[in-house]
DNA sequence: AACACAGCGTACCGTGTGGTACAGTGAACC
DNA sequence: GGTTCACTGTACCACACGGTACGCTGTGTT
């Protein structure tokens, strides 16, 4: 159950694999026999199947953290940005994200704390750039929520139709939508 | 198997339950107990379990279908639209949605057709009356696209967060930035 | 009265589940 | 050479699973 070397070998491929076939409704034994081992040694090193799910959400989330580094405010910075997430690669590493992301809407065990930090940790760091550059407290809070949902609803229609080049459209049109001048009312409460 | 009526109250019950509990993790036996009948009782209607996994994804789609109606346009019409969605009556519905739509993304039985019209469907019909209203078929496409992912983003949001007023400031930006004067650049390919 | 038939419950089957007991490995350290 | 310790395989457990066999209702038909 500690760290160990084995252990995170086995981590890593788990991932892996529910990232290809999903994570929940495979048995301790159909991941171990594609990992190569046996159900017996994901007990011995995660305690528990439920053990090993909380380690591959946790693994998940570590990663998406790890992605964000700084935050797009620019049309061109968050188009790179767009690009990285439609790269197909990545594709398997998302539908994992919108599995986990509805078990822990559904509150299955070792999802706590999903949610609170699926929205939060990637607006929180936006809305601090916008405020630092004047923009109002209430208006930046709902741009970065905006930006947020749109990526997310992309991706959502990426992963169901494939279809790169139409969500990267839409995607654009959000960006020039954006990038008008005076969209922000002084008079506002 | 066939159309009953007692067929169509389980189901309802089932879609009931499913909507508060999910439904991948379910068994046959915990469904028929809230259900209040045996799960022979869902064998006998349904088939199989996965006949009634597959029964409750076309009632969850036939459902949304139906709630589809006329298209919005104007930013108004679409602001009632997003205060209809964020009703918490709807929350455990919403939330079915995105657990079919994950299972549907890692190919579970099922749910094959799910995906093909999950975007396409609420797409056409909002694209059709832009392309009817002038707008070029390539950016109503990007527009129509575009609204369905802030929407289906925003509810992401919203059944994470709960936070009501937080999710529509955001969806009503969206609409200000839509209605925005002079938006269609007239020099494009 | 005899039958048909949709609806339903009980008891059961074989199988796979998560988890445990226990007996090893082989390398590291003393 | 002995001991420790992380690691692993085999065999097993009790249990819940999806599904089936079979028999019992009630209601409507002939």
């Amino acid at each position: 159950m500690a760290d160990s070397q084995a252990r995170d070998r086995l981590l890593y491929a788990a991932v892996q694999h529910a990232s290809d076939h999903g994570i929940a409704d495979l048995s301790l034994r159909e991941i171990a026999a594609a990992l190569g081992t046996s159900h017996r040694m994901l007990i011995y090193h995660f305690g528990s199947r439920e053990g090993l799910l909380v380690a591959v959400v946790r693994e998940v989330e570590r990663r998406e953290r790890e992605s964000l580094g700084a935050a797009p405010l620019s049309g061109a910075d968050a188009r790179r940005r767009w690009d990285r997430l439609a790269d197909p690669s990545l594709r398997a590493q998302e539908r994992l994200f919108f599995e986990i992301y509805s078990h822990a809407l559904l509150g299955r065990p070792g999802t706590e704390g999903f949610l609170d930090e699926a929205v939060e940790r990637w607006i929180s760091p936006v809305k601090e750039l916008m405020i630092g550059a004047g923009i109002d407290d209430e208006d930046a809070e709902a741009l970065a929520r905006l930006g947020l949902a749109v990526t997310r609803g992309l991706l959502l229609d990426l992963l169901a139709t494939g279809d790169t080049a139409g969500t990267t459209r839409a995607f654009d049109l959000f960006t020039q939508l954006l990038d008008q001048p005076s969209r922000h009312d002084p008079s506002h409460g």
